[in-house]
DNA sequence: GCCGTTTTCGGCCCGACTGTTTTCAGTCG
């Protein structure tokens, strides 16, 4: 799929007209064409084909000729043009906090700045200063922000962010000044990444919280500590920002700050439709500019004639226009998990026993638990050989008889080997209640053997799961190259499920991909959380965000089921009806 | 450049803050 490459190509055409000062709604339009793309679940190409370009919104006459140019040639003359005006490394200044485009233009323009690096030079020589309306303030500024990205250019993934939060509104939970105090933004959103945190507080007195907040445990540096925002750098150096607000306009403001920002733009304009005006205070009519809505959030959804729109889903993908129709789905949640798909025990790499396993998944209510150790070919996690594999077995079969009303399953996470086949035979693996393939070595083989490797693992009668479908571990190691789209077709004809890996750094499939894999194929995904402690069972929740933002409901994740219905679902289910 | 439950032209989200200025443009979230 090219949706990606046709996506860059209009971001840049839009960073390099609004840097050049073009009528902004036109720079909107590349960007919004750009988005539309980017998160498209068709193939850009096919559309083309089928000459249905003007299907996706946002892309009209003009963008669409610019797509078909760029699908036939692999370039566009118009971005080509605007290149040869604006050298593309201008773009990066804008990445300095304080440097917009215009200012990345005049710099450009007027000193010839064209990078960071000797952006910081004409700041540290007082060049910059010398330019009209400039001063030494903006110079310093520059300087800062030069500083401040280069320490965190990279996002903070959810699982690091969102402990932290806890931590700090478990911290001030006792404050008695404090009426209410939550996480907005992304972290609301439960965005795979985040940048900075942000925490919405309802108070009466901001003065006794900034007192306590200055005793943080975790606080390293504060930024600003005033009565409507206080910002602070804690541990690991991450941007805390505090934003007061009425309690009268807590609704409003906690819909504001959570966004995103596409999501509140298209609230807004719809809101202009219907004669109402929305801002971080509330709704207001515009007739008489009263207040019709704000201390809760549910009203300004309400009152706009909008189903409520859970967090996950506000990214602008189309939410609004089903919670115009009252089709928001039901999301899952963490409740409607009832067993443990994925885990690892000490006989491969795994910290607890079985027993401890099941015992604390049994604690934690779940009806069963697969264990899923990994296979011979994976030396450094002492990998299972097939005498081993017979001693497991006789384990679970001994330990079962402890329980009641729960079950330990006898799976593997066996290796796709380089040539495609699994690191166990087939009559060992047909003896296994369930079994989850995955790729764990050869990431770097062309897309054509990778994506060959993992049909192949797909086509196998024996394989049920797919684990970590792309490989990726975020902000360590990109995707493997992979063509998904076949991956997924294959998947959907041979019935295997896929996984959604709940460890914080993989989140693997991702939510756009897990939509898809759902809307358009219909496939069946499992989460599971590759636990190699009993700690690990509680990552489950990053699973369920995944699957929250990719709009899934209970029945598309196949750990909700029973285990007799899970059985039911298996590739192997089929098998077993044909001998009998 | 795109788009249409007032539409094929005239709109296209909102407010706070900052730095440089005598009224505002640029940036940010």
């Amino acid at each position: 799929m090219k949706n990606s490459e046709v996506a860059k190509a209009l971001y840049e055409i839009a960073a390099l007209l609004e840097i050049k000062g073009e009528n902004k709604y036109k720079v909107a339009a590349y960007t919004e064409a750009a988005m539309r793309i980017e998160n498209l679940q068709e193939d850009i190409e096919k559309l083309y084909k089928l000459g249905k370009l003007n299907k996706i919104k946002g892309v009209g006459e003009s963008i669409g000729q610019k797509i078909a140019e760029y699908l036939e040639t692999g370039k566009i003359s118009y971005l080509e043009e605007l290149k040869k005006e604006i050298p593309p490394e201008v773009l990066e200044l804008e990445k300095i906090p304080g440097i917009g485009p215009k200012l990345a233009y005049r710099l450009y323009k007027e000193l010839g700045i064209k990078d960071i690096d000797s952006l910081e030079k004409a700041a540290k020589e007082g060049r910059i200063r010398l330019l009209p309306r400039l001063g030494e303030k903006v110079e310093q500024n520059i300087l800062e922000g030069i500083k401040q990205f280069r320490q965190s250019s990279e996002r903070i993934p959810l699982g690091i962010a969102l402990p932290i939060v806890e931590e700090i509104i478990s911290y001030l939970s006792n404050n008695p000044y404090i009426t209410n105090i939550t996480p907005a933004g992304s972290i609301r959103r439960r965005k795979e990444t985040i940048g900075d945190i942000d925490i919405l507080i309802t108070t009466k007195d901001m003065e006794r919280v900034n007192e306590q907040l200055l005793k943080l445990p975790i606080l390293k540096n504060i930024l600003a500590a005033g009565t409507t925002k206080t910002s602070i750098i804690v541990e690991p150096g991450i941007q805390v920002d505090f934003r007061v607000v009425e309690d009268e306009s807590f609704g409003a403001a906690l819909q504001y700050f959570t966004g995103s920002k596409n999501h509140n733009i298209k609230l807004r304009e719809l809101a202009l439709k219907k004669g109402l005006k929305i801002n971080e205070y509330g709704v207001f009519r515009l007739s008489d500019n009263k207040k019709i809505a704000g201390e809760k959030e549910e009203e300004i959804y309400e009152v706009l004639g909008l189903q409520y729109i859970p967090p996950e889903l506000r990214e602008d993908q189309g939410e609004i226009e089903l919670a115009m129709q009252n089709k928001i789905p039901i999301l899952i949640e963490e409740k409607d998990i009832v067993g443990e798909m994925h885990s690892h025990t000490n006989w491969s790499d795994g910290m607890n026993t079985i027993e401890e396993m099941a015992n604390y998944a049994y604690k934690l209510g779940y009806k069963y638990l697969v264990i899923s150790d990994h296979s011979q070919a994976l030396g450094v996690a002492g990998g299972l050989t097939p005498e081993q594999i017979e001693k497991q077995r006789r384990e679970i079969y001994e330990l079962n008889k402890k329980f009641k009303d729960f079950r330990i399953i006898h799976g593997i996470e066996a290796n796709i080997l380089s040539d495609g086949n699994l690191d166990l035979p087939n009559e060992v693996l047909e003896k296994f209640d369930i079994v989850i393939a995955g790729l764990h070595s050869g990431f770097k083989q062309s897309k054509e053997k990778i994506t060959e490797r993992l049909i192949s693992a797909i086509k196998n009668p024996y394989v049920d799961i797919i684990s970590h479908p792309t490989g990726r571990l975020i902000n360590k190691r990109p995707a493997y190259e992979v063509d998904l789209d076949a991956i997924l077709e294959a998947a959907k004809e041979t019935g295997t499920i896929l996984e959604i890996n709940a460890q914080p750094d993989r989140l693997d499939l991702c939510d756009l991909d897990a939509r898809r894999a759902k809307e358009k194929y219909g496939i069946l995904l499992s989460i599971g959380t590759d636990a190699h402690d009993i700690r690990s069972f509680s990552l489950i929740r990053y699973g369920i965000f995944v699957a929250r933002r990719a709009w899934l409901k209970k029945e598309d994740i196949l750990n909700t089921y029973p285990w007799e219905e899970v059985q039911k679902r298996l590739k192997r289910a089929k098998l077993n009806a044909k001998n009998l």
